[in-house]
DNA sequence: TATTGTTATACTCTATAACTATA
DNA sequence: TATAGTTATAGAGTATAACAATA
């Protein structure tokens, strides 16, 4: 086996323009939805159901004050509500509104839908394959740093 | 052929979460060189020489003003210089320092060090596919959006 | 007139440190 | 004491609109 440089330098430039054009594509549906691309983010994040603080900061990557303060920011604008947790005084559900929801969905929709569409060229097999390898980077990250990625809809982090 | 709409959404969120790793691992190495990733994306892109606002301003998708305070940070940390356009004297190049050139050399090269790591364990072959099926996929998005992706170092828009 | 870039302004995002309330 | 979350503060990032200087 040749030690081939090349290739491993082209591979993690085609990572980087790819993650580039994911936060393209997810900005400009936040747009369309008069969100910032952090709010989409924590809307998509929410559409499963109610997230407490603490959980929302590992998601995000966030400090807790960072955090506190998309929330408010997201709840003034009736995206999201915050729930008092009724087994721990202390702690707090956030949760979408009906407007948040309908938001939501429409921003994670959009997401999907753009990025469907740049990869309706591709062969199936090559979209199992780089599904099945983009999983096996993720695991690699997830062991090699002792955090689980998020498991929810299309979100970016900032 | 069936309207198969599971793998699509399965392929679109791998997308979406490879997209994250990326901005967590630019955002980590930023953060070991005491850069926002913005700035570190700057340095990256000034690598290879010297650029002009507005060609920056398409490079990182961003609107004139903002780049201008961009540029101001960096260059009060003394990481960038602004260059009068010898052809232009309404235009001005931004061009790395020193200091500059180093902390965006040691960035670059980190980031690219720690995606490398993380695909070492896969198939030399999947890599290629990777590669070149993420190629297609920029090449359709520049198709249709008629905006070329920036050819250069690893960087990632906000 | 059009283009290059800056300034003024207003938000949003983010982190650190100190704090309150509950466990 | 430890944890969940907020507040205070400061700086960075971003956009819109109005502006200056040059083309």
């Amino acid at each position: 086996m040749v030690t081939t440089k090349e290739p491993a330098l082209r591979f993690t430039e085609a990572l980087v323009r790819l993650a580039h054009l994911v936060q393209q594509v997810f900005g400009e549906v936040s747009r369309e939805h008069d969100l910032t691309p952090q709010q989409a983010q924590l809307l998509c994040l929410l559409i499963d159901g109610p997230v407490g603080m603490t959980e929302l900061t590992r998601a995000l990557h966030l400090e807790k004050s960072s955090l506190t303060g998309l929330v408010d920011r997201a709840e003034k604008r009736g995206l999201v509500v915050r729930t008092r947790d009724s087994r721990d005084r202390r702690a707090c559900l956030i949760e979408l509104s009906t407007e948040g929801t309908r938001i939501g969905v429409l921003a994670h929709e959009g997401v999907a839908r753009q990025l469907d569409a740049l990869t309706r060229e591709l062969p199936e097999e090559h979209r199992e394959l780089l599904t099945s390898a983009i999983g096996g980077l993720l695991a690699e990250h997830t062991i090699r740093t002792g955090r689980a990625q998020q498991a929810t809809a299309p979100v970016i982090t900032r």
